[in-house]
RNA sequence: GCGGGUGUAGUACAACGGUUAGUAUGCAAGUUUUCCAAACUUGAGAUGGGAGUUCGAUUCUCCCCACCCGCACCA
């Protein structure tokens, strides 16, 4: 179990800028949150060190950004519907859920139909008469499309976004001039009704996936199965600079995997609730291309032409979704310390992730001539990084506290003697230590 | 969705069926300050929403919403 507590969590992320509730002036909605200025630079920086490591530096693996509204056939195809709508009823004394249909013993999922058979039924759990009424768990947020709600112009908000990725296996494989195996990588909404959203951002209905489709004869599936696994850890601990002690691995059994999996491995992270799951990695096997074949008629073969053979690819998924990435990255990096017999709260975040580079403060800020100088540096190191903070509110201490609870790594601060020899001091997150530098060499040092 | 609990400034807490809802910290402005939340002055800032009981409700009751803990769910 993770030493570090979820309320101080959420309470750095409100009191910080990175995570706000959605709608919070309204009352909230449960299931839904916001980023804030600082959240969002910790996200983008995520998604754009997952991208430059699954699409830029390879030259096998292609992006797309589907649409989050799709035809509905897809999502029949994909087994979404089908196992979207299956009819329930819970026991009311012991708590056992049971499908409908299974227990009317027909086929029929008219939920009228099955409350009518359902009379007098018992319990199979405990034996009791207290079942409830038949009800769908429709995990799939509707629309309509068109100013008319009817039947007709129904329509489903993506529950994953892999659905695009295998309806664009034909118009990527060709456009690309792509041979097996390759990858369709993408980065995206997707929604889901869940019962009770929990946990902070950790199980949210509207939720943000990073994942690739790696398409392969059959015949390497157990390798690149393995290759994947292995990037997922790597990614965490080299990429992110999350601890393994941390991360642990997790392979889901019979009744744990998804309709559609021959395997499943996850990362599981050690979050404030304990170890969960982080980062997906599965064999979809020809699961999706078939089915989206059988259903739209189209053919999904691949043609190797060199061996004259054609043939539905196998598919290895590696998917992870942003909300819990944050979530880990935040946790691994949130830490408390003593310093000075002060408590302080300072975020260890890998240098490169950090919403800040840098801080720039003048020592006193009632010396003109300081300011001017601090400003100075400070307009240097923004043309460089970008995300560079001035801060020049209170006294230095507390400025330093400030950059911690938001893990700056390095807060550059103008004293007199820079003044007389163009020296600043940088101080460093982690250790407090500073030392001095030559305005001139700043750029390069933080970099 | 079921059961239990909790909702007061940005955050963490206090109080009360009745004067102007208090403290700390944070925030903002100013004075000061030659490196780790110093000091002083000033300022802004809250009873989740809606009904009901009552002369009067932040306080009691009900409904809704949100959050927390179990269970269930978790493609």
């Amino acid at each position: 179990m993770s030493n570090v507590k979820m309320e101080d969590i959420v309470s750095l992320c409100k009191r910080r800028g990175f995570v706000f509730q959605a709608s919070e002036i309204y009352g909230g909605l449960a299931g839904f949150y916001d980023y804030g200025p600082l959240g969002i630079e910790l996200v983008n920086k995520i998604k754009a060190e997952w991208w430059q490591a699954v699409v830029t530096e390879r030259d096998n693996i292609f992006g797309v950004d589907g649409a989050i509204v799709q035809n509905p056939k897809l999502w029949e195809a994909s087994g979404h519907v089908a196992g979207f709508t299956d009819p329930l009823v819970d026991c009311k004394n012991c708590g056992a859920r049971h499908r409908a249909d299974h227990l009317a013993g027909t086929d029929s999922t008219d939920l009228n139909e099955l409350k009518e058979l359902l009379e007098g039924i018992k319990c199979p759990t405990c034996g009791k008469q207290e079942l409830t009424e038949p009800r769908t768990y429709n995990m799939m947020m509707k629309t309509w499309i068109g100013p008319v709600e009817d039947n007709e112009s129904i329509a489903y908000l993506r529950p994953e976004t892999a659905g695009s990725i295998f309806t664009n296996f034909k118009n990527v494989q060709e456009t690309m001039r792509a041979k097996l195996p390759f990858g369709i990588a993408q980065i995206g909404k997707a929604f889901r009704n869940e019962i009770s959203p929990r946990d902070f951002i950790f199980r949210v209905r509207e939720l943000e996936q990073m994942e690739m489709q790696y398409f392969i004869p059959p015949s390497i599936q157990g390798s690149v199965y393995e290759d994947w696994r292995s990037f997922a850890w790597s990614f965490l601990t080299d990429r992110l600079g999350i601890s393994k002690d941390n991360l642990e691995w997790h392979e889901h059994g019979d009744d744990e995997r998804a309709h559609y999996a021959a395997a499943a491995h996850d990362v599981y992270f050690n979050f404030p609730q304990g170890f969960k799951e982080l980062w997906g990695t599965h064999n979809r096997t020809d699961y999706d291309l078939s089915n989206h074949q059988r259903v739209s008629g189209k053919d999904l073969q691949y043609i190797d032409q060199e061996k004259n053979e054609r043939f539905i690819p196998y598919v290895i998924e590696s998917s992870v979704g942003v909300g819990r990435m944050f979530l880990a990255v935040l946790t691994d990096a949130y830490h408390e310390e003593e310093i000075n017999g002060d408590k302080r709260v300072v975020l260890k975040l890998k240098p490169e992730l950090a919403p800040y580079r840098v801080a720039v403060s003048p020592l006193l800020k009632n010396k003109p001539e300081l300011v001017e100088k601090a400003r100075e540096v400070y307009d240097i190191l923004k043309s460089e990084f970008g995300n560079v903070m001035w801060d020049d509110n209170g006294n230095i201490g507390k400025r330093y506290r400030r950059q911690d609870e938001i893990g700056t790594p390095y807060c550059v601060v103008i004293d007199f003697d820079t003044l007389e020899n163009n020296t600043v001091t940088v101080r460093d997150r982690d250790t407090t230590e500073q030392q001095r530098q030559q305005i001139s060499d700043l750029n390069e040092f933080i970099r």
